[in-house]
DNA sequence: ACTAAAATAGGTAATGATACTTATTTTATT
DNA sequence: AATAAAATAAGTATCATTACCTATTTTAGT
């Protein structure tokens, strides 16, 4: 008797990719697309109704990212392998992904060897991670580290009175609503542009926002 | 005799995106995908080898975007129609789309029958925009008209001037930079901040940041 | 060639921000 | 109770920004 076929689900918002990755699946007898869906609530409604070894699911999805859709399968289905796809590599994605723990990642530029390759390896060994996204991985751990301390480092009243700050008042206007002297916002205001590296109110605005310490 | 099936050319670099389309282009008579290419150099490179009708390009690839592919296309080849395909339908994609002229513009999550249509109308008619593209258009021509008195009207020199203060130089640095006075930078600065409602320069980096009037 | 818009620049002043230093008081933690 | 971290504050100085005003020269459009 020969092994089982690994049954698979494929999620995404996108008709035409769910075509696509089934065209490259094609004329081959290890794996099976079995269902489809085109959000998160159709995937998980799926997964009740049949069993699955492996989810590819695209990570921009409206209502439920693929991200939210992965914790959510990772925690009711934890023997199901999940391969997120997406469109770009860059740090906030990849990050997600890790904390969500998908055994895969893969771009959409992935050709037919690579998704094999891919599908393989979380189905026997556990994981895969394109080189490119390794790479980038990699630059995150370094500058991740020393950015994180810039960032975290900041105490409330330093962070209160950067709100304040990009909210446009002016020291003197922070120092009368906080009740306090303004030579002490302006400390504050030195310390906060020191521990951000940022040289000129520019500079922290800019930091601020790229860094959503604020809104 | 039949009437020559429309010749259709395939334009993105996700293979997986190619196949999507190839296969819900399969088993009917009108239309034929007779070339691929995974970027827009090979496709001008197709474009020159053999007789296309159609081009369905993709919008966001390395190198060279479905926009300048469609203009570059539209002045070598004003016959053949463009359909552009895009994930997004943010307003700043379809003004440009608008701007480069394209025939058609759907989004990814087309399905069968709207790729028909737009095929059809755009073979036949002349132009498919779906009805979702539509309404943003309408709504960018009621917003667009306002903010555009405030944002557009910043001359070329003030750009310029605004690009340089979000870089973090002061007026003098930007003096030295473009060799003009100081005095000079500072009346650009005050007109900026007066065509832009801010106050302050904080509120023109937000205003700059938030308008993607810089970087 | 004429006109409007844009770019140029200076005077004068007030206000704001930043640098560097020092020091006291509060608050939290062990 | 001891210590460290955070919040408070001020002295002094310099530099940068903004306000309000006026005015000339360049550039582009009809």
């Amino acid at each position: 008797m020969d092994l089982q076929k690994q049954r698979i689900l494929i999620v995404d918002d996108h008709q035409m990719f769910i075509d696509g990755v089934k065209s490259l699946l094609r004329n081959q007898n290890i794996f099976s697309v079995v269902a489809e869906a085109l959000d998160g609530k159709l995937a998980l409604e799926a997964l009740e109704n049949q069993e699955i070894d492996i989810v590819i699911s695209d990570i921009n999805m409206p209502n439920m990212s693929g991200i939210e859709l992965t914790k959510i399968i990772k925690s009711k289905y934890p023997e199901i392998k999940v391969i997120i796809v997406s469109m770009h590599n860059d740090r906030d994605t990849i990050t997600e992904i890790m904390m969500a723990e998908a055994e895969g990642y893969i771009l959409k530029n992935t050709g037919k060897k690579e998704l094999f390759d891919a599908l393989n390896s979380v189905s026997n060994y556990g994981t895969y991670y394109s080189n490119e996204v390794l790479s980038i991985m990699m630059e995150i751990v370094k500058k991740e580290k020393k950015s994180e301390k810039a960032v975290k480092n900041l105490t409330e009243r330093e962070f209160e009175i950067l709100n304040l700050i990009v909210q446009e008042f002016s020291s003197e206007e922070i120092a009368e609503k906080l009740f306090i002297s303004k030579r002490t916002v302006d400390t504050h205001r030195i310390n906060i542009l020191n521990k951000t590296n940022s040289k000129t109110i520019v500079g922290l605005i800019k930091y601020a926002i790229a860094n959503n310490l604020v809104e």
